[in-house]
DNA sequence: ACTACATTTAACGAGATGGTTAAGCAAGTG
DNA sequence: CACTTGCTTAACCATCTCGTTAAATGTAGT
């Protein structure tokens, strides 16, 4: 069964739901680390940052290699792309140059334009 | 106790991690909608809907106003700045090319400038 | 083979989530 | 007042989440 574009979504930002996978994605972004980097860095157990990790490869925010025993973690923002695209489409809704009638305006004119 | 801002994140992301309120979203994006509204557009039950609209409401997702017995929910977009805030900077790891980071930063700033 | 080390898996517990049905509340209507 | 209506709250259930500690797995080194 095809994960559909919208359980994607749902996986990812759920991902993003936890602070700590956030600070991981963060730290990630810096410099790829192991589970023992990652378990230095912050105050949980490795088991924990295992599992978090898992939570993050699932939603192919993370991708992982292994060099002997160590597995090292990479961020993959791809997934973020889609996160960001769908955010994006609200944009007119909190821009503070516009006020609710000129967004729903543009949002009328928006969908009239196609 | 005030609620931190990584705190504040993570309750929007993890609203958002439902399909269902993001497509309550969507809906109130185009027209604000009671309860009942909502209730007949999505196949569950009306505490099942408001409980998502409780979801969103603590997120600042909606507001709510009530005028006699009908309870209509809007649209509050802001906390969906800070969620495309934290995800843009990200952005040059999906983005292929740095020209690209570049144009896209031309346009942010050009859509300032307005 | 034995040992050391990095990581995962298993098992557990407290608390959240998302759905249901049934009951309670508040606001208009006969 | 009694009744309906829109919505919320309560109670329940199955499942997930995030942490823990203890055991298992796998790879490297001697």
């Amino acid at each position: 069964m095809p994960a559909t574009a919208a359980d994607q979504l749902s996986t990812v930002f759920s991902a993003l739901a936890d602070p700590t996978r956030r600070a991981i994605l963060a730290e990630l972004a810096d410099h790829n680390a192991t589970v023992s980097d990652l378990t230095a860095t912050f105050p949980i157990s490795m088991p924990a940052v295992s599992r978090h990790l898992k939570v993050l490869e699932h939603a192919s925010l993370i991708s992982r290699s292994q060099q002997g025993r160590w597995r090292t973690s990479q961020l993959e923002a791809a997934p973020l792309r889609d996160a960001a695209a769908w955010i994006e489409r609200y944009r007119r809704y909190w821009d503070a140059s516009l006020d609710r009638l000129d967004a729903h305006l543009a949002a009328i004119q928006a969908a009239d334009r196609r």
